[in-house]
RNA sequence: UCAGUCGGCCGGACGGCCGCUCCGGCAAGUGCCGAAAGGCCGCCGGGGAGGAAAGUCCGGGCUCCAUCGACAUACGGUGCCGGAUAACGUCCGGCGGGGGCGACCCCAGGGAAAGUGCCACAGAGAACGAACCGCCUCGCCUUUCGGGGCGCGGUAAGGGUGAAAAGGUGCGGUAAGAGCGCACCGCGUCGCCGGCAACGGGGACGGCAUGGUAAACCCCACCGGGAGCAAAACCGAAUAGGGACGGCAUCGCGGAUAGUUCGCUCCUCGGGGCGAUAACUCCGCAGGGUGAUGUCAAACCCGCCGUCCGGGUAGGUUGCUCGAGGCGCUGUGCAAACAGCGUCCCAGAGGAAUGGCCGUCGCGCACCGCCUCCGCAAGGAAGCGGUGCCCUCCAGAACCCGGCUUACAGGCCGGCUGAUACU
């Protein structure tokens, strides 16, 4: 699993599918390669202060980390963006948020040819 | 002990599990991504946010802009004196003014006798020095003989207005008054003494002439070229712009040279010699362009269209962290600071690492219980134990330093001042 840098990539990936939580927004993108699967985070500034848009990105990129790799789809992209509540929701509900959100999203994205 | 003032420091600790990034070492396949530049993948060891990393308000380093010059103008900034410093609008030590019993704190602190402007309201009057009321002499009229009215004058003592009223206070003086005279204070001029200086002290003289405002214009002195790491350098896709070739167009003037081309000639067939030739080379002059503006100096640049090669954007790499560096000791200095010696290497991301989750402890707050003391009581204070909450403020490096400013839960240490108590 890769990192999204590009702004190119953000981009394209804005232009998916989307789920809305209450922490964050889901947004993925099936490429058209044998590529990795690669994940991105946006945090705007309108957030908060640049202390609190670091700390939602390193809980969003640890929910992440700790969700099983087999809810993820293969050759895909996924950027999640960061809300207020993602500051101070409990860790363990956010997990079943985002577990819920990849699932509804596997659901309405097409079968791969 | 309480109240205050100044300065310095900390701003959670330990552990478990799972990660991120950089550096070093080892290993590594001809592996994966990419057109390329380049990047990614394993193991071990080590480093990894701040007191403001913030605001971007000053001062530098560094980079580029034309080699960044000279003079002037404009614009901007600074503004008591001396020192520190790479520099500063910073810091230190003084001076002057103001506040506080005091420790101490505050000051946009040059020039208002160069000029211009402004000074609302109130008030007679707000500046080429002013008579509203009042006070006083004199003249005239009047009188109930106390005085009253009118007029020519004198007058800044009193009233009133104002933020401010033409030096202040006192005594003398006078018709009433007045720097009219005198003393003290203030102000000005000129010596003297102390101090590097700002300034302070004291003397003589003047008889008051100079209202305030320069965060109003302005004057004086000093300083400042501009833009910034998204600077800049290197590597490099696609699409618009430069060199070679061909064509078209134009010759600003003068000069030089001959790689090129042409002619003649020699020859060992590689080439050589002589002459000519510049719309392509070079130089000078003229024209135009290139800094905020002008002048000067110096430098650089100078048509159009088709086919082949070099520069720039996306992207990548470097810049990128050893530095006016931290800590300790010694010396100099009142201090800011400087010097010497020793020692340490201490974040380098780039859609942006330095963390996430949990436990224990600690801190703080609330409640309950026990016990001690004070109190008639309600209750209060200290200690111990338990439970719960909060489990920490302001805030995240973005090229790097020196400052300033602003934000900040809670806590620690030291100096000094005042009050109270005790010895």
């Amino acid at each position: 699993m890769e990192r999204l840098r590009q702004r190119a990539d953000f981009i394209a990936v804005a232009g998916g599918l989307r789920i809305n939580g209450p922490a964050f927004v889901l947004q993925s993108l099936r490429r058209e390669d044998q590529g990795p699967i690669r994940v991105g985070f946006t945090v705007t500034k309108k957030i908060g202060t640049a202390t609190e848009r670091n700390r939602i990105r390193r809980r969003l990129r640890e929910l992440v980390k700790r969700t099983d790799r087999g809810f993820l789809l293969p050759h895909s992209d996924y950027v999640l963006v960061g809300r207020r509540a993602a500051l101070s929701r409990d860790f363990a509900v956010m997990l079943g948020d985002l577990r819920s959100a990849l699932e509804r999203l596997s659901r309405r994205s097409p079968k791969p040819a």
